[in-house]
DNA sequence: CCTCCACTGGAAGATCGGGAAG
DNA sequence: CTTCCCGATCTTCCAGTGGAGG
């Protein structure tokens, strides 16, 4: 069933990317000084999940690194590392510099001393998701960072801006702006059919299959292919040498629950009772979680302390709030 | 329209654990 | 060993928001 899974994976890099002709000309043009060693102004790709920011990113980078010596790059993604201390940890990392500064005494902002001693060449960076950033005093060291050049990649560039410090926002307007649309069903059949040729036996899927693949995923080809990577797994499992409707139909919600139960690892004991508190109930509000919450845990945090593990639920799309102000409910993403 | 109040999240300080310096 | 400093996390305090109900 599987002839190679790389293509299938959410991270891969097609060496020829689909769709995007326009978004890759502008991302190219922009990085243009890089060529001639000097740096490239500030970049914003910004548009909805799984249309092919990280990817276009990911790629003009690859093309760039044939055209320059010595150009180093680097992926920072900032839903992982939020803080000033973890993002540069990431760019020395990149620049190879990051080896003896596993020890957490150094002298406040070394790291950034460093980050400018290390790039005396062009240092190219993506910072996916950078609005979950949470010190953006940190994008303004990097853009006085000589040789250094950013591209930043958002899904809401007006609620970007408005989590931004002041002094950032006015260096980022002169940005490049790149907005990339949803796909659509027939775009994304063409994204499939690639992934499905590079990555399945032939004939495993049928282009029907496909285009339900695509259908269900509204436009968003992390999920597309997610599921047809968690169809061709549980093809495999079973056996077959082609893909039936069922195994299909089966694979959305598993791609999804996939992705669920990972999130659900990287909880704490203490979000964890929240989240199952939550997730029993039909709607809780706010209060009442906590209540429920102080009975449950030996030794339960503060109120303020909940909120903010809510919060972090909500980013990983585990919970979702209905209602504002007094009305507010809680309840568990199915 | 106005006030109340549950809810929200920013800011600043305390605490913890780990590692380095003395 | 103790002391100091770091990032990360938690607590304390509090101002802002917007439904609910007068």
């Amino acid at each position: 069933m599987i002839a190679d899974a790389r293509p299938l994976q959410p991270e891969f890099v097609p060496g020829d990317v689909r769709h995007r002709d326009g978004e890759i000309d502008a991302l190219t043009s922009a990085l243009e000084p890089v060529l001639e060693g000097r740096h490239a102004d500030p970049v914003l790709l910004h548009g909805p999940s799984g249309t092919g920011k990280t990817c276009i990113a990911r790629y003009a980078l690859e093309k760039l690194r044939g055209e320059v010596v010595d150009l180093d790059t680097q992926c920072v993604n900032c839903w992982e590392d939020y803080t000033r201390f973890k993002t540069l940890y990431r760019l020395l990392e990149g620049v190879d510099r990051a080896l003896d500064v596993h020890r957490q005494s150094t002298p406040r902002d070394e790291l950034l001393d460093r980050l400018r001693d290390a790039t005396d060449s062009p240092y190219v960076v993506i910072l996916d998701e950078v609005d979950q950033l949470e010190e953006t005093d940190v994008l303004y060291d990097l853009h006085r960072t000589r040789n250094l050049s950013l591209v930043l990649i958002a899904n809401a560039e007006r609620e970007l801006f408005a989590d931004l410090e002041g002094r950032v926002t006015s260096r980022l307007t002169t940005a490049m702006r790149v907005e990339f649309a949803r796909y659509g069903v027939s775009e994304l059949v063409g994204i499939l059919e690639d992934r499905a040729r590079w990555g399945l036996q032939e004939d495993a899927v049928t282009d029907g299959q496909l285009r339900w693949i695509a259908d269900s995923a509204a436009g968003d080809a992390r999920v597309a292919i997610g599921t047809l990577r968690a169809a061709a797994e549980a093809g495999e499992r079973e056996g077959l040498e082609r893909l039936t409707d069922e195994v299909v139909h089966d694979a959305a919600p598993k791609a999804k629950a996939e992705i669920r139960q990972k999130n659900l690892e990287k909880l704490t004991d203490d979000q964890r009772a929240l989240y199952d508190i939550i997730d029993e109930s039909d709607g809780i509000r706010p209060d009442a979680l906590y209540e429920v919450y102080c009975t449950r845990v030996d030794d339960p945090r503060t109120d303020r302390t909940v909120r903010n593990y809510l919060k972090k639920m909500r980013r990983y799309n585990l919970i979702e709030p209905e209602g504002r102000g007094k009305a507010r409910q809680y309840s568990a993403v199915s």
